[in-house]
RNA sequence: GCCGCCUUAGCUCAGUCGGCAGAGCGUCUCACUCGUAAUGAGAAGGUCGUCGGUUCGAUUCCGACAGGCGGCUCCA
């Protein structure tokens, strides 16, 4: 009998093996239940994969993230098993796994309504329980458009092989790889087929190795993720290494619900979206526009200080502005209709550039004046389609945070990297400080304007800043503005969601359409180049995005309401008044809860509310001139004295930290 | 914009197989004055999203529109 020599490489651990020759993966593993596939020479493999001489193997456990991947894509073959079953004429789009689950979509005549994904998961349950195989066979492209002739999608996708690449892991090359082409069948008990599908692999062995999977929900998608193509029925599940980590991930989405700035901005009274106004037009009530009013004036403080001068500049203009600016052509659909009056076409400005570009070129500039760095906060207002408005994250009216620095083009790396560290800086201020960067550039396409040269040119000066910058850096090609490419700050939240926050972009092309200039020191005329950056993006969506990072429990600086002051009795009432006229004096944003409450429902109410600090008096604390000290987590001084109360209070809310 | 679902009191939601609309919380009033997350009683509050259609009669059935939710596409 003839050998192989194999090298294990587990835990860290590398092991020379001599095994027959023949042998599978699954048999240098069999002692570890978790294992669900294996990698051979670094490209994951079924654990049925034969073993060639010299090959190097590791395990694949089902609780990394790999291994969840191939039991997430296994769920989804049993998914659309479980679904061609029960509706017959559902033909197969395509299944992969994504983050935290996995996805098939379906052609169907009538879409799933949630009857029917019961029924799929209780057929999946079945499947499950069947403990079919699933088994890998290779196939020609002949053999492969003969089985799945009933199969319109997968035919086009044989069709497309070589035009998509191996490693696109989302989409469709989870089924076709670059590779010869392979199909996976279901192999029930008595060796017949339950059923087939078109995939690169590799799976679970059976479908016995599936502990824990749930269906979430339905939604149409585009096949092949294009507009102008019909629409399938996607059905979305999740699937787990046990009924544990199937709970747990139900919890995080329970908690990010419950964390919705939607919601919270309605209990905690922060801001509505009257459907008078129309679809994504937000109004802040008094307590949201203690947060708005803190931000702005915080950060145009920091602007002040990083050398920007605050500007205005009005809600409309006429067309020919964005015509110069060269947004027009681009941008029409997602601009409000213009109105028309005296035979002038005005519009809703969508962005704040060319305005900002108007201030530069009022008067005659010198070199001496670079970087000129204008900043306002500038309304602006987005017809976005009406299927993706959202809360404050995606309104049609909004004001940002908008800066433009005018710099000599020798200037630009410094005055980029200036924008950073303040960006950076300013987020950190506000609690945000796990970042990543993205570098959105120009793809083929031709929305994009300006030479090649000049698009090399800024994209390797934002490039070797962000760099420098030592954070992670991710490309986004084709995602940057047809004007010059752009950074954008990504933030992750408490609760490890990102959100695409600050943007530094790098504009050649308005200065050019503006012709703006600058005489140089040789006395000749120069053209600047302008970099465009938004600290927050939108005040709105900034806001939006702490409610859910804080949940609504506010750092004191940002709290609506800092303190909230309980007596216990009446009687306790004036002892609170004296101390709170104290507090109103050092600008300290105090309540004192009059109501006929008890003191347990006040409270209950201030936790609910999520305010930083409670002042509980009562007799005792009379006598002694002190109150009980209460914070937002339960935490509580007794008998601590009015004026160090006051001074706690003053000291958080100064050093912007939170309790 | 596309697909599906949804819209009943300020909020969260019951309900009406087509025949005068319900709860809890909140609000208001009264009583209670209380030591760390809900004191008790009473009252007010709804053109059942809007406009049309079917019907003796529509909150309920049908249609359009508006708004919302979940996806897709998009996001300067």
């Amino acid at each position: 009998m003839s050998e192989v020599r194999v090298t294990t490489v587990s835990a860290g651990q590398r092991a020379e093996r001599t095994v027959a020759t023949g042998t599978k993966a699954w048999e240098l593993f069999r002692d570890d239940p978790t294992v669900i596939a294996a990698r051979v020479d670094g490209e994951p493999r079924d654990l049925s994969h034969e073993l060639a001489d010299g090959a190097e193997v590791s395990p694949l456990a089902i609780d990394t993230e790999d291994g969840r991947a191939i039991l997430r894509h296994s769920t989804a073959h049993v998914m659309a098993q479980a679904v061609q079953e029960l509706f017959p004429d559902a033909r197969l789009g395509i299944g992969p796994p994504i983050t935290d689950g996995f996805y098939y979509d379906f052609d169907v005549t009538e879409p799933f309504k949630p009857e029917d994904l019961e029924a799929v998961e209780s057929r999946m349950r079945k499947i499950i329980k069947e403990g079919q195989r699933f088994v890998r066979r290779e196939v020609s492209d002949e053999e492969a458009r003969r089985e799945l002739a009933s199969e319109p999608h997968k035919l086009e996708l044989i069709g497309l092989k070589g035009a998509i690449h191996a490693d696109d892991q989302g989409e469709a090359g989870v089924e076709v790889g670059a590779g010869g082409l392979t199909i996976y069948d279901n192999v029930r008990r008595d060796g017949s087929v339950a059923w087939k599908d078109l995939c690169r692999g590799p799976h679970v062995p059976t479908t016995k190795r599936i502990p824990a999977f749930k269906l979430m929900r339905s939604a149409a998608a585009y096949w092949r993720g294009d507009e102008k193509n019909p629409q399938l029925q996607r059905i979305y599940g999740t699937a787990w290494e046990s009924k544990e980590a199937l709970e747990d991930h139900l919890h995080r989405i329970e908690e990010a619900e419950r964390r919705d700035h939607r919601r919270i901005g309605r209990e905690l009274d922060l801001f509505s979206f009257p459907d008078e106004l129309g679809s994504g037009l937000a109004v802040f009530h008094p307590k949201g526009g203690v947060i708005k009013r803190e931000m702005e004036d915080y950060v145009r403080q920091r602007h002040l200080e990083e050398g920007f001068q605050y500007v205005g500049t009005p809600h409309i203009s006429k067309q020919g502005l964005f015509e110069t600016s060269g947004h027009l052509p681009y941008y029409a659909e997602t601009m409000f209709p213009p109105m028309e009056t005296e035979g002038t076409r005005y519009y809703l400005k969508a962005m704040n550039c060319p305005m900002h570009n108007l201030i530069y070129a009022s008067r005659g500039r010198s070199y001496r004046e670079l970087p000129l760095r204008l900043f306002e906060f500038g309304s602006v207002y987005r017809f976005e389609k009406s299927g993706v408005v959202h809360g404050l994250t995606r309104v049609r009216g909004m004001t940002m945070d908008d800066s433009h620095s005018y710099v000599a083009p020798e200037q630009a790396p410094a005055e980029i990297k200036h924008l950073l560290d303040f960006v950076l800086g300013l987020l950190k201020d506000f609690g945000l400080d796990e970042f990543y960067l993205e570098l959105s550039t120009r793809d083929d396409s031709d929305k994009f304007i300006g030479t090649n040269q000049q698009w090399e040119e800024a994209t390797r000066t934002l490039e070797e800043v962000a760099t420098a910058s030592g954070l992670e850096l991710v490309p986004d090609p084709g995602g940057a503005a047809f004007y010059g490419p752009k950074i954008s700050v990504q933030c992750r939240d408490a609760i490890g969601r990102t959100w695409q926050m600050s943007t530094i972009q790098y504009d050649f092309n308005q200065p050019a359409g503006f012709g703006l200039e600058y005489q140089a020191a040789d006395g000749s005329r120069q053209q600047p180049v302008m970099i465009h950056s938004a600290k927050f993006g939108s005040i709105e969506r900034f806001i939006g995005v702490l409610v859910e990072h804080y949940a609504g429990a506010f750092p004191p600086w940002l709290a609506p309401v800092q303190v909230v002051a309980i007596p216990i009795a009446e009687r306790h009432e004036e002892y609170l008044d004296k101390l709170a006229a104290t507090m109103t004096e050092r600008r300290i944003r105090v309540e004192v809860d009059r109501s006929d409450d008890r003191m347990q429902k006040k409270i209950r109410n201030a936790q609910l509310q999520k305010v930083p600090f409670m002042l509980i008096a009562g007799d005792r604390d009379v006598e002694e001139g002190a109150v009980s000290f209460r914070y937002r987590d339960g935490r509580q001084d007794n008998g601590v004295p009015g004026d160090e109360a006051v001074s706690r209070i003053l000291d958080a809310i100064a050093r912007r930290e939170q309790v």
